[in-house]
DNA sequence: TATTTAATTTTACGCGCGTAAAGTTTTGCT
DNA sequence: AGCAAAACTTTACGCGCGTAAAATTAAATA
C-alpha cells in the first residue's frame, strides 16, 4: 500500500489539486460541489487515508454532526433494543450518534445532559427517567439544544415527543383479555420509575368502565429500576394473600411480568389460557425476552421500529428544515397485541 | 443568578486572575498546580459556569481523555451489565467513556474502531465479536491505540486481557452436578458467537474424564447472536428426540439455558433438583435474568465487578505507566457457584 | 459568441487552547 | 536573612479547519 500519509486538509488539497475551502465545503456535504471535482476529491481520498480532523471540524462550526441518545437505563434490553434501533438511523441519517445511559441516576441524567453541551450536539433523543428526572435541568437543556423526547413523555417538555400509544394498547389488551376470558386485575408498582405506568392504570380504569367492568388495581412497592424483583415479590405476596380478585393479571409492563410469572411459577401456579391453569398473565412492551419467559408471554408489542425511526425522522427535521415551528408535536404509535401463551 | 458569561480561556483568566497558560495546566490536571492557586480558581469557576472547550483541547493534545469502549452486543443485558460497570470506573479514573456496540456486526465493530480512531483516544476497552471478528483489523487498531480486551480472548490481540476463568468455572460446576446428582451433558452452540465457547467445551471435557466421566456434547446449529431462541428450538428437538445421554444439562450459557428452560417448560418437563424433575439445567455466567427463569437458573456467576475494575486499571497502567511493558497479560478471574433451584 | 450565473481559487483571518521560552515572583529550606 | 527550586506570568506561535471577500474560471443561457 503506496498509500501518501496526508495530515491536513492543505496538504490534501495539494495532493488532490483542489483548493482547500472547496475541500472543507465537500466535507460538510459532498452535494455542495460540482460532480465533476466531487468526483476529482472522492479519487483522490481513494489513493490515500486522509480524513479530516473531527475536533478542528466541529470547533469552528457552530453545529457538529454529534446526536446525542440519553437513556435511563442501557441494561434493561427494552432500551437497548430502542438505542440499537436509533443508533442506525441517526448514522443511515449522515450523523454521529453518541450514546450515554443514565443508569437509573437522575445526577447522571444530568451529567449526561452537561457533557452533551460540551459536544455541541446538532440535536438530542432522549428518553427521560421520569418521575425521578429534574424537570428543571431537562427543560434548561432542551431550550439550547433542539431534543426531541422518546418514551417517556414529560408534558412540555422538548421539541417533540414520539411514543407509544398507551391509550390505544390497553384498550386493545383489556379487551381481549374481557372477551376470552374474564376481566383483569391491574398489577403495578405504586410508584413507578417510567410514568408510562400511570397513562396506562388509567386507560386501564377507563376501558373496564367502558366495558362496565369494575376496575381492581393492585400496587407494589418498592422503588427503582430492579423491576423483575419487585414483580416477583410483590407478587408472589399478593398471590398468598389472594389479593387478586380476578385470575387475569395484566401487569403495567412485561419486567414486571417476568417477575410475577416466576413467582407464579414457584407457588406452583399454572399459568395460562388452558382450564387447567390457575392465572392467565399479560404484559406490555414485547420485551426482547417475554417470548422465553414460562409460559411465554401474551403482551402488547411496542412498535419498536416504528418509534425509532419517526424519532429520529423528526429531530432530523428539525435540525435541517429551516421554518422552526413553534407546536410541540406528540406522535402516538399504536401498539399491536402480540399472543402467546400465558393469556 | 449573576453568572458572567465567559467564553474562553483568555476571558477566565482575566476573570479569575490566573494567566492561561496555569489554567491550562490546572484544567489538564488539578494537582499540577499550587494548591493556593487551585483554591483561587476553582472559587473562580464557582462564580462563572466556564467550561473549556472540549474540541480545542482534543485538537492540540496529543493524547485526548476519551476511551473507547467497544461491546459485540449491547442489547445482550450482559454486555450492557458489563458497559455499565466500565463506564463507572472509566469515569472514577478521570477519563471519558465512548460506548460503542457492533451489533453482533463485524463489519459494524470496524466502523466502530474507525470511528474510535478519529477521536484519538487515550485507550479502548474491546470486547471483540470473536470468530466473526476482522483479526488483522483489530490488531492494526490495537497496535496504534492502547487496548485491553475483555470477555473475549483473541490470542495475541491487545496489550492486555482480562476475562472470566472458564476453566476454573466448569470445573467447579462440573464437580457439584457430579455430586449432586449424576455428570451433566454439555449443550452449546455448534458455531457459537463468542469464543469462550471452546474454552467451556474443553474443560467441560477434562473435567469429565479427570472424574472418570464420559462426556457427552449436544451441539445447537444455528448462526449469530439469537442465543434464546437457539437454545429453544434446538432444546427442544434435542429433547423430543431424547439425545441427551444424561437428565443433567449444563448449557454453555445462560441465554441458552434460559432458552432450553422454554423448551422443557413447552414441553412439559419438571426442571429442579427433585425427585419429581425430569431435569436438571445449569447455566454459566450469572446472566440479569437467571434469577427469573422457571426454575430460576443455577449458573456459575463471572465476577462483573472484578472485571470491570480490573480491565480499567489494567486499561489506566497502559495509559499512564511510563515504561511499557512488552509482555501481554492474561488476567482470569474466578467465577462463584451460584446455586439456585434449576439444579 | 457574448452574457449571465455559478463554482472555484486566492488570500486572509479567526476559533480556543496546548505549549515552549524567557523573565518574574513565590516558596521552602538552611 | 539568603538562596535555590518551584511555580507563575508574559509573550508568542502553532494546531487543523471554518469561513468571509475578492478575483478568477467554468458552466449555463441566450
Amino acid at each position: 500500500m503506496g498509500k501518501q500519509k496526508i495530515q491536513n486538509m492543505e496538504e490534501f488539497a495539494e495532493f488532490s489539486g483542489i483548493s482547500r475551502p472547496t475541500l472543507s465545503k465537500y466535507f460538510n456535504d459532498p452535494d455542495s460541489v460540482r460532480p465533476k471535482t466531487r468526483d476529482k476529491i472522492e479519487r483522490s481520498l481513494a489513493k490515500c487515508n486522509y480524513q479530516p480532523n473531527i475536533f478542528a471540524i466541529n470547533q469552528n462550526r457552530k453545529l457538529t454532526k454529534n446526536v446525542g441518545i440519553v437513556v435511563p437505563y442501557l441494561a434493561d434490553p427494552f432500551f437497548a433494543e430502542m438505542a440499537r434501533g436509533i443508533e442506525t438511523f441517526v448514522i443511515a441519517a449522515g450523523y454521529r450518534p453518541i450514546l450515554l445511559s443514565s443508569h437509573g441516576d437522575p445526577e447522571l441524567e444530568k451529567d449526561n445532559l452537561a457533557s452533551l453541551r460540551a459536544i455541541k450536539p446538532a440535536g438530542v433523543l432522549m428518553a427521560p427517567l421520569g418521575r425521578s428526572s429534574d424537570r428543571a435541568a431537562i427543560e434548561a437543556f432542551c431550550a439550547d439544544v433542539p431534543t426531541v423526547c422518546f418514551d417517556a413523555n414529560i408534558e412540555g417538555v422538548g421539541a417533540a415527543f414520539v411514543g407509544h400509544n398507551n391509550v390505544q394498547a390497553m384498550e386493545l389488551m383489556v379487551e381481549y383479555l374481557v372477551r376470552s376470558g374474564e376481566p383483569p386485575t391491574f398489577f403495578e408498582m405504586r410508584n413507578p420509575p417510567n410514568p408510562n405506568a400511570n397513562k396506562r392504570r388509567m386507560a386501564y380504569i377507563d376501558t373496564m368502565e367502558a366495558l362496565g367492568h369494575t376496575p381492581h388495581v393492585i400496587q407494589a412497592e418498592g422503588e427503582g429500576w430492579k423491576i423483575e424483583e419487585i414483580g416477583f415479590h410483590e407478587g408472589r405476596k399478593a398471590l398468598i394473600d389472594g389479593a387478586f380478585a380476578t385470575k387475569t393479571v395484566f401487569c403495567s409492563n412485561d419486567r414486571l411480568a417476568i417477575g410475577f410469572l416466576a413467582a407464579a411459577y414457584e407457588l406452583g401456579l399454572r399459568v395460562g389460557l388452558g382450564a387447567d391453569c390457575a392465572l392467565r398473565v399479560a404484559g406490555h412492551d414485547n420485551h426482547p425476552f417475554s417470548s422465553f419467559t414460562c409460559p411465554t408471554l401474551t403482551t402488547v408489542s411496542q412498535d419498536y421500529a416504528a418509534i425509532t425511526a419517526r424519532c429520529v425522522e423528526m429531530l432530523v427535521e428539525l435540525i435541517e428544515g429551516q421554518q422552526q415551528q413553534n407546536t410541540r408535536a406528540t406522535i402516538l404509535i399504536d401498539g399491536k397485541l402480540t399472543m402467546r401463551a400465558s393469556a
